[in-house]
DNA sequence: ACCGGAGAT
DNA sequence: GGATCTCCGGT
């Protein structure tokens, strides 16, 4: 539709109208110059882990669950080391190798913790993949005070998509006087003039090979500039390498972006080349860069669906499905599925890119493998009452982190037997409090309990899932100062209570005595940064700076808090502290500058996760559904309908 | 609204 | 394989 159809017959004409310049400026998914970027960190959990135990980056690493491995980092790649290989077979490849196993929760527990001596025991402990969470939601931070104007949407625990459109827009008009002039009263069908004779700055990306070049030519590429469809790639390239360098100056991790003209090709250009590398696919290598992949690779592609095209096709090659027409597709695929397809293989993808940086659901679940597996009520409320504790910590740290209230709605139990499946839902009742959730939790547990597996019945269990969602914002007081006071007080150790500071700066505090431990200058951090930039083939071994490997609590509160660290250490309390007039917490006067400039700078990020909230309508009132008490049958083997479940995707 | 399932990381 | 998440279809 709103393809650049037009024809080139003056060289001096653009194939873009004015008209896409302001579709670019409003990130309409139609814009032909549109640009979005994935960016996707390297090897993810495993650069966590580094980052926390100090490991150097040459160093092989692993992160492990159970006997398996969930992350492996690219020096231990090179050893063979893969995903899904078992521990044991990891150190066979790479004796060398470092293996770290996740957090874990134990019943009775209060935050999950790592096990430093022993490895946890699968029947013993469920794992937490909170130490990723947190760190998964700083890079979200950084990304958005890099590109405040971008659109971003977070699409995994270590991807991100952003529609940089509207601030290329903004940097193409600001350098391109000839674009600016004609940009207001001019006529939107009118073509835009050729950008002038320049030499494009790609920003060390890797530019995939068009049509004729058998390689990519890499980084040193050097091309004329035909339209402005490069050169909003190019600058695009620009802010993803700003992106990149910010993460690994201010967190210390490396990460591969794609950018491209949507989504589905930025996700594919961001794992074309990958350790700390960049990719760029422009329009004339859309569709050879597609050619070299197989097309179960492509997103939505890799399952079912993925696998009934073969077996009609018999190839997996992505060539092989460009001679079949539309209506071929149709013959055996919903219609609105093989217009999927069809466009999708042609490197055709209007998918938003939707505002949302927050999940939409926690849930916390634990397998059990044999012999070890619960058979008894009591076992499964056991476990029942570590999911709520790790549920409800996740919701205070996101809190904590974003000043943003939120409370799921709707909690939904799952529990698999041996061959039986049955989940249970319902509208979390009797407040919104921890207590709310786990009586909630313990009415669907003996819901499903009672309703029992039928004929195969539900013990042994097999597996439990707890989840939460239809969250709902509360109310904050939009900085509201005793809110935040209130929200911190709940969440912290009671700082010592004084009335609110009324005057314009901060009041005198006493020092509290022995009860009351203050440390002082337990945070050394000043930013030690790192001096070369994240880069693939660097032989410069770099060690990134260490953090907090406290868990749960660690996270938020202002760098300078007395109370943010719960280990109580004998320090040396100061003469006096200051009450700092935000937030009540008793600051020492030198710290108190840059302990309201993190109030400053938790405020913006405040605004953004508000302000996304508006963007996303919220979900309906929940109405008041019953627990469920009728029970339905087999789930297993059910194989009522030929290609049953078939999702259909719309485009 | 509730439940089951596909697909992805 | 385990632990998470998101989105969709049928009822
Ligand atoms: N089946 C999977 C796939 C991934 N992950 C987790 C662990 C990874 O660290 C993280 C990101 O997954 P990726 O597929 O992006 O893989 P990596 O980040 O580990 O490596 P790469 O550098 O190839 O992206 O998600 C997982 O738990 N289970």
């Amino acid at each position: 539709m709103a393809e650049p159809t037009a024809p080139s017959p003056t060289p001096p004409s653009s194939r873009f109208t004015y008209r896409h310049l302001t579709q670019l400026s409003k990130s309409s998914v139609d814009c032909p110059l549109r640009v979005v970027a994935h960016v996707d960190l390297d090897a993810f959990y495993a650069q966590c882990e580094m980052k926390r135990l100090g490991v150097p980056r040459e160093e092989p690493l692993a992160v492990q669950q159970w006997a398996n491995l969930i992350a492996v980092n690219y020096p231990a790649r090179e050893k063979g080391v893969t995903r899904h290989i078992t521990a044991v077979e990891a150190k066979k490849l790479c004796p060398e190798i470092r293996l770290v196993h996740v957090a874990v929760w134990t019943p009775g527990s209060t935050e999950w913790r790592y096990n430093d001596s022993s490895l946890p025991s699968m029947s013993l402990s469920k794992s937490s993949l909170d130490p990723y969470r947190a760190e998964s939601k700083k890079i979200l931070t950084v990304f958005r005070s890099t590109c405040p104007d971008a659109i971003l949407e977070k699409a995994g625990i270590d991807e991100n998509f952003l529609d940089l459109s509207k601030p290329i827009y903004e940097q193409l008009v600001a350098e391109n006087e000839e674009l600016r002039e004609q940009i207001v009263g001019g006529k939107g069908s009118e073509l835009l003039p050729l950008p002038g004779k320049r030499r494009l700055d790609w920003y060390g990306s890797h530019l995939v090979a068009t049509e004729g070049e058998d390689a990519e030519t890499g980084v040193e590429e050097v091309e004329e500039v035909l339209d402005w469809d490069d050169v909003v790639l190019a600058i695009g390239a620009g802010m993803v390498k700003r992106l990149r360098d910010a993460v690994w100056e201010e967190l210390g991790y490396t990460c591969s972006g794609g950018i491209a003209s949507n989504k589905m090709l930025a996700k594919l250009g961001s794992a074309f080349k990958k350790p700390s590398q960049q990719s760029v696919v422009r329009a004339r290598a859309v569709q050879p860069f597609l050619n070299r992949h197989k097309y179960t690779k492509i997103r939505n592609l890799g399952g079912k669906l993925g696998t009934q095209i073969v077996d009609h096709v018999g190839s997996q090659l992505l060539p092989d499905l460009l001679p079949l027409t539309l209506p071929d597709l149709t013959s055996f695929l919903p219609d609105d599925t093989a217009t999927w397809v069809y466009n999708t293989i042609r490197g055709h993808d209007r998918t938003p890119v939707t505002p949302r940086t927050a999940t939409k659901s926690m849930l916390s679940a634990k397998s059990f493998r044999p012999p070890s597996l619960p058979s008894t009520p009591q076992h499964a409320f056991q476990w029942l009452h570590v999911f709520i504790a790790d549920i409800w910590a996740r919701i205070e740290d996101e809190e904590a982190f974003t000043q943003v209230v939120r409370r799921p709605r709707v909690m939904t139990l799952a529990f698999l037997g041996r061959g039986a499946q049955r989940s249970r839902q319902m509208p979390i009742v009797g407040g919104e409090g921890r207590d709310a959730l786990r009586r909630t939790a313990e009415t669907l547990l003996r819901a499903v309990l009672e309703e029992g597996g039928g004929r195969m019945g539900l013990w042994p269990c097999m597996r439990m899932t707890l989840d939460v969602s239809g969250f709902e914002d509360r109310e904050t007081g939009s900085g509201n100062i005793g809110d935040f006071f209130t929200r911190k007080a709940a969440s912290l150790p009671p700082p010592p209570l004084l009335p609110a500071s009324t005057s314009a700066s901060a009041s005198i505090l006493p020092t509290p005595s022995s009860s009351e431990e203050v440390e002082t200058d337990l945070h050394p951090s000043k930013r030690q940064r790192i001096t070369s930039p994240p880069a693939a083939d660097s032989s410069t071994p770099v060690i990134p700076p260490s953090t907090s490997t406290s868990p749960s609590p660690a996270q938020p509160a202002p760098p300078q808090s007395p109370l943010t660290n719960s280990n109580p250490s004998t320090t040396t309390p100061p003469p006096s502290l200051l009450l700092c007039n935000l937030c009540n917490l008793p600051i020492p006067p030198h710290e108190l500058p840059e302990h309201q400039d993190w109030h400053v700078a938790k405020d913006l990020e405040k605004a953004w996760w508000e302000e996304e909230r508006r963007q996303t309508p919220q979900p309906a009132q929940p109405g008041q559904a019953a627990a469920g008490k009728k029970g339905k049958k087999k789930v297993a083997g059910g194989r009522e309908k030929r290609e049953k479940g078939q999702t259909v995707l719309r485009f």
